[in-house]
DNA sequence: AATGATAGTTGAGGGGGTAAACCATTTATG
DNA sequence: CATAAATGGTTTACCCCCTCAACTATCATT
């Protein structure tokens, strides 16, 4: 018992906070060089909810909305959202330009075709159900507490 | 087939991608605000191969070396490591001071504490074995190829 | 000795983040 | 109704991370 935690703690350092980020950075083709992570991920964020506020997507990102704001400047540039104005003159809404949501699309399938390759190599049908399994709980688990 | 594609590449974005950064960022524990992740993980790659030069660090963090000589700079003000002159005096070995260790030891523990606590709490033991199973596979094949 | 390869450092430029101060606007309350 | 309090975002200062290219120092080769 004692030994498999610290295997999983070992595994858990190794891959989630090591593995992925060398992974990302390895990642050579140019959507990912052009556009980061975290901005992606609000790509993606601001297309779940089809219009969003700063004050929430920084919630969902779990950072401040000094962050949030700061990214928005920058997507904003990029022409990849734009901005709505609501009755309360506070708040604006974000949401996807076409160039927005084409990026999104192309990314995920780039990912989809990665994912699919490497699957078929190296993993065999049986793993990949224990995959989504292991990966459906551990999303979960993210959610609610931090790990 | 296709469907299960699509839901692991959301699954993989939303755990590895953005998941683990925003738990991370969420551990309140001092030792985690005090040390960024990866000065954390340079320590356990110098403490794994007990002397370790500039080179060979930046390609295990998958790093240029000028990333890691900023990074070495930092861990030495902080004294959690200390610098010993080989006979080629261009290199440097890098290695833990008694500070350095114990950091990495608290970490550990601290980490494995959580680990035990979260699993206890939400993973039951047939899943415990089935996410070491998974996680044994994906740092593997983060090894190799990047993902 | 001269050329070339190797180990590290430095500096510019851009990504990420926090925290606190600061507008603007809306809501609540005396 | 007017003033105080709360809310949504921006800005600024400061820190960490990274890459790329130029540069120093040292070792190895020819």
């Amino acid at each position: 018992m004692d030994m498999r935690i610290k295997e999983a703690v070992e595994l858990f350092q190794e891959v989630l906070f090591y593995g992925t980020e060398r992974v990302i950075r390895s990642l050579d083709n140019p959507l990912w060089e052009e556009f980061s992570p975290e901005q992606m991920q609000s790509l993606k964020l601001i297309d779940k909810e089809g219009q969003i506020t700063s004050a929430r997507l920084a919630v969902l990102q779990g950072v401040h909305k000094s962050a949030v704001s700061n990214r928005t400047k920058k997507l904003l540039q990029k022409e990849l959202i734009q901005v709505v104005q609501t009755a309360d003159r506070r708040e604006k809404l974000l949401e996807l330009t076409d160039a927005g949501k084409s990026v999104l699309e192309e990314s995920d399938k780039l990912l989809a075709e990665y994912l699919e390759k490497l699957m078929s190599e190296r993993v065999d049908d049986q793993e990949i159900e224990q995959f989504l399994k292991i990966f459906r709980k551990l999303s979960a688990i993210m959610k609610t507490d931090g790990v």
